[in-house]
DNA sequence: GAGATTGCTTTGACAATCTAGGTATACCGT
DNA sequence: ACGGTATACCTAGATTGTCAAAGCAATCTC
């Protein structure tokens, strides 16, 4: 039985949690929403790609986090972006600017 | 010491290879030069990556393979498309494209 | 005949993702 | 009061693709 594809190309996660996150704080669950409303439902992002991800990420200090209630009065961890974060974002949209621009010329060669 | 990220995303390999070998027969190493060239030297892909990846394209059947002597006199496997092939790199081409659009509308919410 | 280039291959390591589970709280309909 | 669903976090195991680093051999150049 052949295993699935990945659905994202890997290494695009951080680059999608961190510009989450750059349009402001939210918990974890939330991250996987704001990405998948803001791609017209084309992404979805697994729970067991997502957190091991975001503390990965906040292991290399691109985001910070806390514990809070919100608003429905149950408890969750707020992640938010650091500076060295928003650089990093800066980073990988430019790397991956790149690549989608090598790989278009490679795919107008005829 | 941090390792490296990747050169190319994961995923993005078969469809260069297939995409060489859409312009005509190759052998392993001229796909590399092929991908670089089209690239304009963005993209370098590693022989580590590319006999394995090609192995595994021929495995389930999107490129045939013989061995032959080319004009300099020297053996090499020589790889080709299938009509299967052909398929699979518009699949992949449809999911990049797919990608694309779905990262370019969440990069751009502001 | 030494060194560079071309060409194929294997090995081992590693990082990212997915599947699949587990736990717990809140809300809603009945 | 109860069950189901959605929310929310976390972990374990497996898979996979890529890379780094080798080795081997043939050809060409100096």
């Amino acid at each position: 039985m052949p295993k699935n594809k990945a659905d994202l190309l890997q290494g695009t996660l951080d680059m999608l949690i961190l510009k989450s996150l750059s349009l402001g704080e939210l918990h974890g669950y939330g991250v996987i929403q704001r990405i998948r409303q803001l791609s017209d439902e084309m992404l979805h992002v697994e729970q067991g790609s997502l957190y091991p991800a975001l503390y990965r990420i906040e292991q290399k200090g691109w985001v910070s986090s806390r514990w809070d209630v919100h608003e429905t009065g149950r408890e969750a961890k707020f992640y938010k972006l650091t500076r060295a974060g928003r650089k990093q974002l800066e980073t990988e949209e430019a790397s991956w600017d790149r690549l989608c621009l090598a790989i278009a010329k490679i795919r107008q060669a005829t």
